[in-house]
RNA sequence: CGCGGGAUGGAGCAGUCAGGAAGCUCGUCGGGCUCAUAACCCGAAGGUCGAAGGUUCAAAUCCUUCUCCCGCAACCA
């Protein structure tokens, strides 16, 4: 095989933001990450791997706050844990950057003075609706009912100064960039999204400060601003290199920058593809070679929350199953494009079919038989049988197919590819049948040359695998007595050392679960989580709700006992209330509105006036005709609002559970429309 | 017509770019074997490759139209 070993290969994770636990979703990338330097280790490549944390913004300020802590003090102890469960997964990254870290703060300042300096950051007005009280902006879509999302006040249209950068002004390069180096984006479909969504329309300026909150790094002339969390968070990539905007920048970044490959989840692919370009572009810095979008690992037993319980943590799954095991669900189960699931379910069919049954026991039942027949002592007695060839053929080939996969990114194909080789094996044994010849002293040396050659095999396979299973390759070769095979010399048979001995007490590499026992220990860590959320304040479960999102699906499980949570409101005067008006409307007529996913279009009658009212209940309403003669609860002297191009004048009120289920109100006795609410 | 992705035996996926006998993993059923972690090996059942047209000697694959899912974007008043 053909060693890389003058070549430099610098990758990086996205860094982690520090405003909670991760869960195994999260946990994901760093572990797919860890498996290609790995991988490239071995080739022989010089890999620099850096991984690291996001630690501020808004949002940490926020959970801070309500944490009772600063917001730094509340960024080292959500670090550490991410470090923690780094380590846990047993990832070998270079470099941990934690954007709090100073020489990073100190250079992003210097970055962004250096923007300024050549014009492609100004200054200019940043508009948007104000709530005072919280002295914060909001955008159009963060209001919630036209209000404050945090204090639930009203907001005006405000404008404060705010720094702007200048992306136009290097969008036609970078679409030239994109263009001519197809391999830039991956997977290739996120190119086109990119380039239809933003870059072709045209480029907004992006405004790169805030004034609305502190915890963030500041300008370092104009100190009411903090930089963008963007811009700060991308500049991790440089500064974790020692980049330095006078030139004095440590060797390591001229050795290593560009970056080979940035690994980061599709989610923000617009931000690494188009923001993170532009503003190397302005610092006259080479772009990264790739950046690869990898899908989500969603899980599958309904909508992720801390108060329910099901959230699945890396921690709770190396417990049971150990590290390796979950290395190899995690990578298997993520193909290239798709999203993958997990459950515990699916944890444990892996568990047993792949890693106990096929794997373990390959390499269990091989040295068993070496010990009972040879005393552990593994010898080429060169009794070749035509089988053998076959078995030989995949296991010197393995390594070029793993190789190709691997090139691609293609992991879990890779993978596989190695378990190919394993099964293979197992049906070598049932080929040769080492128990029918070991009975018959004349086929004594061929059953010594059917073990050489599965142990020579195994050996391969194990070093293989260590990209992906570090400590299970370290195992099986201390059983085996050898060590890893160099990559140079993975597509060659033959070389275990002949007359070595391996060991005579067989450890089993993975134990068969049981899903009901797994269950069982599932239970407990759920109460345990539950019990966790329920002593936590009130609102930290509500943002744990609004994060759930990223979950397979919606549906809960009968029996859910868990109350719905109240999050308390401002108490508002008699005052307050009577300045709604809510009345009862009777609906006559109920439709989609065309292009629109979530609207419904209502005409309701409210006594002698008819209003026409949008609400975004499609999903619960499939139906909408029948609809029609309901009588239903509205406010209707809420201001009129423009949707998909329709106005609404009006609201209409519904119940909504924990689920999101929505349904709408209606008077339990028939009441005339237009009557009143109060 | 906002952009993009998807629909393949019970489940999860590959195959589609460069048309040429429908494949993999798990599950189910039957058989074999007993070295091994009730494991391993062999075999079988099971698919109108979302629908309808078209091109072709030949279509899961190319073209047209349609249906349904899922991301992103958007304004769940």
């Amino acid at each position: 095989m053909q060693k890389h070993t003058n070549e430099k290969f610098y990758m990086t994770t996205a860094i982690a933001y520090a405003s909670g636990k991760p869960h195994i979703g999260n946990t994901y990338e760093i572990v797919l990450a860890d498996s290609i330097a790995r991988f490239r280790r071995m080739q022989g490549y010089d890999v620099r791997f850096q991984t690291g944390t996001d630690e501020h913004g808004q949002k940490i300020e926020n959970k801070a706050e309500e944490a009772g802590i600063t917001p730094k003090q509340y960024v080292d102890k959500v670090s550490g844990e991410i470090h923690r469960i780094w380590d846990l997964m047993n990832t070998s990254y270079d470099k941990f950057i934690r954007t709090t870290d100073p020489d990073h703060e100190k250079q992003v300042q210097k970055i962004f003075k250096k923007m300024v300096d050549q014009g492609d950051i100004y200054l200019g007005e940043y508009e948007g609706w104000y709530c005072t009280p919280c002295e914060s902006f909001w955008t159009e879509s963060q209001l919630v009912d036209g209000k404050c999302p945090d204090c639930g006040r009203p907001v005006t249209r405000a404008h404060e100064p705010a720094y702007f950068f200048r992306m136009s002004k290097y969008a036609p390069k970078l679409i030239d960039y994109i263009n001519t180096h197809p391999e830039f984006i991956q997977p290739e479909s996120r190119k086109n999204e990119m380039m239809n969504n933003f870059l072709l329309p045209g480029l907004q300026d992006l405004c790169v400060s805030r004034t609305s909150f502190n915890w963030g790094i500041p300008v370092k002339e104009d100190p009411k601003h903090v930089v963008y969390v963007w811009l700060d968070a991308l500049t991790n990539y440089i500064t974790g290199l020692g980049y330095d905007v006078d030139g004095n920048s440590d060797p390591m970044f001229e050795k290593y920058w560009p970056a080979d490959l940035h690994l980061i989840g599709k989610d923000i692919i617009r931000f690494h593809t188009i923001y993170w370009p532009i503003f190397l572009m302005s610092l006259g810095l080479p772009l990264p070679k790739q950046v690869f979008g990898h899908p989500w690992l969603l899980q599958a037993d309904g909508k992720m929350s801390k108060s329910k319980g099901n959230v699945i943590y890396a921690d709770d799954l190396v417990n049971l199953f150990g590290v390796d095991a979950v290395r190899y669900f995690v990578l298997h189960e993520m193909p290239f494009e798709n999203d993958g699931v997990i459950s515990w379910d699916l944890m444990v069919e892996r568990n047993n079919s792949d890693l106990a049954n096929t794997l373990g026991n390959l390499v269990n039942r091989t040295i068993s038989m070496s010990n009972k027949y040879f005393d552990g002592v593994v010898e080429n007695k060169n009794v070749t049988a035509p089988v053998d060839d076959e078995l030989k053929a995949v296991v010197t080939g393995t390594a070029q197919k793993v190789e190709d996969k691997m090139k691609t990114l293609h992991v879990a194909d890779a993978i596989s590819e190695i378990f190919v080789l394993f099964k293979r094996c197992n049906k070598y044994i049932d080929e040769t049948t080492p128990w029918v010849l070991a009975k018959n002293e004349a086929d004594r040396d061929r059953v010594a040359t059917v073990l050489y050659n599965l142990i020579e095999s195994i050996t391969i396979g194990a070093s293989l695998l260590e990209p992906y299973m570090p400590e299970t390759t370290e195992r099986i070769l201390k059983q085996l007595n050898t060590e890893k095979r160099d990559y140079a010399v993975l597509d060659q048979f033959g070389l275990y050392p002949s007359g070595n001995k391996v060991t005579d007490k067989p450890e089993i590499l993975f134990e068969r679960k049981d899903i009901k026992e797994v269950m069982v220990q599932v239970e407990k860590i759920q109460a345990a989580q539950k019990a966790a959320t329920a002593s936590a304040d009130g609102a930290e479960k509500a943002a744990d709700a609004k994060d759930g999102g990223d979950s397979a699906d919606g549906d809960s499980a009968e029996g859910e006992s868990a109350e719905i949570h109240v999050d308390p409101k401002e108490t508002i005067t008699y005052d307050d209330f009577d300045k709604c008006q809510f009345v009862v409307g009777e609906v006559l007529s109920c439709e989609f509105v065309p292009k629109s996913k979530k609207l419904l279009k209502f005409q309701i009658k409210i006594g002698d006036q008819t209003r026409q009212i949008l609400s975004g209940i499609r999903k619960w309403y499939p139906e909408p005709e029948k609809l029609v003669g309901m009588k239903v609860m509205a406010l209707i002297n809420l201001a009129p609002r423009k949707m998909a191009g329709l106005e609404s004048q009006g609201m209409l009120l519904s119940a909504e559970d924990a689920e999101g289920n929505v349904v709408l109100m209606s008077p339990s006795k028939d009441m005339p429309s237009g009557s009143e609410i109060c």
